[in-house]
This record gives C-alpha cells, structure tokens and sequence, in this order.
RNA sequence: GCCCUCAUCGUCUAGAGGUUAGGACAGGAGAUUCUCAAUCUUCAAACCGGGGUUCGAUUCCCCGUGGGGGCGCCA
C-alpha cells in the first residue's frame, strides 16, 4: 500500500480557531500513526478576505502547536508550490481538461461545472455510507477570472496525490461537488474522514471565530501549554479506549485511528481544558516552568517581577508552581514578592485581626525570627512552632495573622517557604510595618 | 424550504442484545495540610419519544422529535 498523504488547508482570512486546530491535529495525528506525509497548503484563492498576517498566524499556531508540516510553505517539497495563488497555471491546465469535455459553460463571466447528476456515494471512514445526489451546476471560476474553492481544492488533491481528506463535518455535503470533479477528472478520489464539528460551550451552533475561547492566538497569549491544549483537542472526539484522558503525545499517535472519531458533535469545555492545563503545569521540570513564567512576565510587561535577581525570580515561581491553576494567574499571585506596596485585602484583615491576640502573635514571632536559621521551610518551621509552644499555642495561631502582614492576603504559598525566599530582613520589615499600622 | 448528518449524567465520553450503565470535568460533602490550592474518600447526576425485531433492547430497524451542518462568483 502507498504511503499516506494528508493535508490541513486553511486559508489565511482569519484568526486561527480551535476547530482549525484540531481539524490540524488529526490529519498529522493520522500521519504521525501511518508513517505518512502532512502537507500544509494554504488555500488563499479569496484575494480579498487573504492576508500575509493571517498567513503567519496560521504558521505560528501550527508551530506552537507542535504540529511540524512536512510538505508545505517554507518547508517545500516535490508536490509544490503550496499556496493556491501561485499554481494557477496549473488550474488552467485543469479548466482546460474540462472545458475540452464539455464539462463546462460560461454564464455572467463565471464559469460552471456541468454535473453528472449521478449519485455520489462515499464510503467514510467516520461516518460509513454517505450518499448524496448534486442537483445544480456550480462556479468553479469566478467572473474575475479566479478559481472557487471547490475546484482548487479537488485539483489540488490529485496533484499532491492526497490519500485521505480528513476535514470537518462541515464539509460533508460539499463532498458529492468534490467527488463529481474527481469522477469528471478521471482521477482516483481519496478517502474520507469527516470529522464532528466542535460547538460553542454557550448557546446554539458550532464554535465560531467570535466565540469565547475560539482561538488559538488567544490561548497562547494567556500562557497555556500547547501540550495541554493539544491533549484537551485530541480528547473532543477521540479517546484511546479506556479510561485514560492524559497521555502522552506519543501514546496518542500510536492509538490514534480514523475508525475511533467520534460521529458527533462535541461541545467545548474550557473548564476541562484548564484542569488539563493543570495537571502538565505542575509537572512542568523547574526549568521549563520558571521560562514559562518569565515569557508570560516579559509578554505581560510585570515590570517588577522581571527586575528582580534571576534566581529571586525562579525561587519565587517554583514556590507557586503547586499552587496555581494557570501561569496567568502569576503576576496577581506572586505581586507582593516583587513590591513592598503590596495591597492588602481589607475582608482578610478584619477577619484574621478579630480573632484571639493577632499582634502579640506577631510580637512574638518578629522576636524568633530575629535569630530563627533562614535556610530551610522545616528548620523555619520548627522554630515557629517552638515560640508557639512557650504559649502553649500551635503553628496555625501563627500561620494567619503572619501571612496577612507579609503578604496582604490569606492564599498563597506556605509561610516557611514564603519567608525563606523573602528572607529575613524583608520579613521582618514587613511584620514591623504592620504592627505599626 | 430542500439535502446531509448526529443523539448515554450539566459537559467530554466508555459500554454492550441480559452490566449495580463505567471514567473524567464541573457541582455537593468529608479527610488532610500552615492559608489557598493540589491530593484522597465520598454523594448526586444519563441511555430523547413512539413503534417494531427479539425470550429480552439503552444497544439492531423504522418513524417522530431535538441538535448540527450544507444549499455563495466564501473557504
């Protein structure tokens, strides 16, 4: 059997949308699976809705993604070149063989597509037997002299010796077009796999670029893993048949098979997808997590945060890495790290002060403190719980009053640890200041 | 309107002609911790309706209903 051949053909007149995304992910999915070829074509044929900037959007996303195209713009390959604009030659070529059968007529400028009429059955490899029959002659060529998407798309496919065209649901009725350009062509047709459309989490229809959460663009700018992203994708219509929901990338392409789609539609969580993101954020190596961090710093211009000491910025990340649901939420979490004009939450102050001794609490730790060993959380926290012992107290009679002096909040990471990246002479300053106040 | 397509907890899904219909997210309740998370335990939560076929259907078939898509000189 031949090697397979898939495309993803998006056309430069847009953000990315997820629905591109994972559209992307299961044809190179299914090429990764067969040992096969992903082709990028870029279908920019709609001269005046195309752009040079969505163009690089879509080789970003697909970058940042992890989705490697093997034939395609900047990469090449023998089946060139691979942006519709600059194969119309070729499309002649083609328009040419129709016109010479008689396939063809002009009307207002256009030309149509004589059909067959005859109907046309695919045997989808999601979906089984798709029947359908094509009732009018459609435009393959505009009036302004360029080819619809119909045409190239089909002249295309046979050029590149597509295999399979794995593409959204979408696109399942426009199939008996395709397939009567196939059969008028004489050329093989490839299979098909229509995949579920991915539907908008709130209301009617099917996700669209305005949606909440639709695009790509969007989750990178907030610091999502791709890794994360990519996992959610695979799982709106596929899973590997048991219970597993995170596994890994290679795991997924040697399970990943056409017949295992999902028919229907899919509705999108983001409240799945940002506890996946979750779950590989706190496995994240130090290294990769502390740039992670940074990149998000450096993007949302914390100025703070990105002029403190290198490794005053990794201890800090690390010491949240646990604690947090996503890097987004870093720059509020760590803020008082950074700062000494820290916010504090008035509702916290009342609450923690109304409580018990709070400032005799914090009398009595400044004074440990003072000469407790800095090092290491357990050597910190035995010291507090020994100055809490001479009052017959516990740590926790320490915990709540000391974090809301040191950090103007109730949540955060644990106090020891907090303090230790601190240090002694921040910590002390701050307690200070409170008592003061 | 015509055509195509789909149908299991709120959501993503597993499942099989006979199951206590399983898991995950979200939600509730506990446990744990130094707060908040995380983690662990636990509760609640589903086979769209009607006809068939069958000893038996949520599973197979038909109809209906509901959802989604297509019917562009967009892709």
């Amino acid at each position: 059997m031949s090697q397979v051949r898939v495309r993803f053909a998006p056309s430069p007149t847009g953000f990315f949308h997820i629905g591109s995304a994972r559209t992307a992910l299961f044809n190179w999915l299914y090429a990764r699976h067969t040992g096969g070829v992903f082709v990028l074509r870029i279908e920019d044929t709609d001269q005046e809705r195309s752009t040079e900037q969505f163009l690089d959007v879509i080789y970003d996303s697909l970058t940042w993604l992890g989705l490697a195209w093997d034939e395609g713009p900047k990469v090449g390959g023998g089946f060139g070149p691979y942006r519709q604009s600059e194969r119309t030659a070729l499309y002649r070529e083609y328009l040419e063989k129709l016109r010479t059968n008689g396939r063809t007529y002009e009307q207002d400028g256009a030309v149509y597509f004589r059909i067959s009429g005859e109907p046309q059955v695919i045997d989808d490899l999601i979906r089984g037997r798709v029947e359908r029959t094509e009732e009018k002659d459609f435009v393959i060529v505009r009036s302004d002299g360029n080819p619809v998407f119909h045409f190239v798309n089909v002249v295309d496919d046979i050029t590149m010796q597509i295999t399979h065209v794995i593409r959204g649901e979408d696109h399942l009725s426009n199939t008996s077009k395709h397939t009567e350009l196939f059969q008028a062509f004489g050329a093989p047709r490839p299979a098909y796999a229509h995949i579920p459309l991915i539907l908008k989490q709130n209301g009617p229809g099917k996700m669209s670029k305005r949606d909440q959460g639709a695009l790509v663009e969007e989750y990178r700018r907030r610091g999502l893993l791709p890794e994360a992203l990519v996992n959610f994708l695979c799982l709106l219509g596929w899973n590997p048949g048991d219970n597993r929901e995170k596994l890994p990338l290679a795991e997924i392409i040697r399970l990943f098979d056409l017949p295992g789609v999902n028919q229907s539609n899919a509705r999108f969580d983001e409240k799945k997808l940002a506890h996946m993101n979750m779950a590989y954020l706190l496995e994240q190596p130090a290294d990769r997590f502390v740039a992670l961090a940074h990149d998000y710093c450096q993007r949302q211009q914390v100025a703070a945060a990105l002029a403190a000491e290198p490794s005053y910025f990794r201890e800090v990340m690390l010491l949240s890495q646990p604690k947090i649901k996503a890097v987004e939420e870093l720059p509020a979490y760590t803020a008082y790290f950074f700062a000494e004009d820290f916010p504090v939450d008035p509702k916290v102050r009342d609450k923690v002060m109304a409580k018990g001794d709070p400032k005799t609490r914090l009398r009595e730790l400044a004074a440990a403190l003072a000469t407790a060993d800095f090092s290491s959380d357990t050597i910190l926290e035995e010291a507090i719980k020994a100055t809490a012992a001479k009052s017959g107290l516990g740590f926790g009679d320490y915990q709540a009053v000391a974090r809301l002096a040191v950090s103007g909040t109730n949540v955060g990471p644990g106090i020891t640890g907090m303090f230790r990246v601190l240090g002694r002479e921040r910590v002390l300053r701050r307690i200070e200041r409170f008592l003061a106040a």
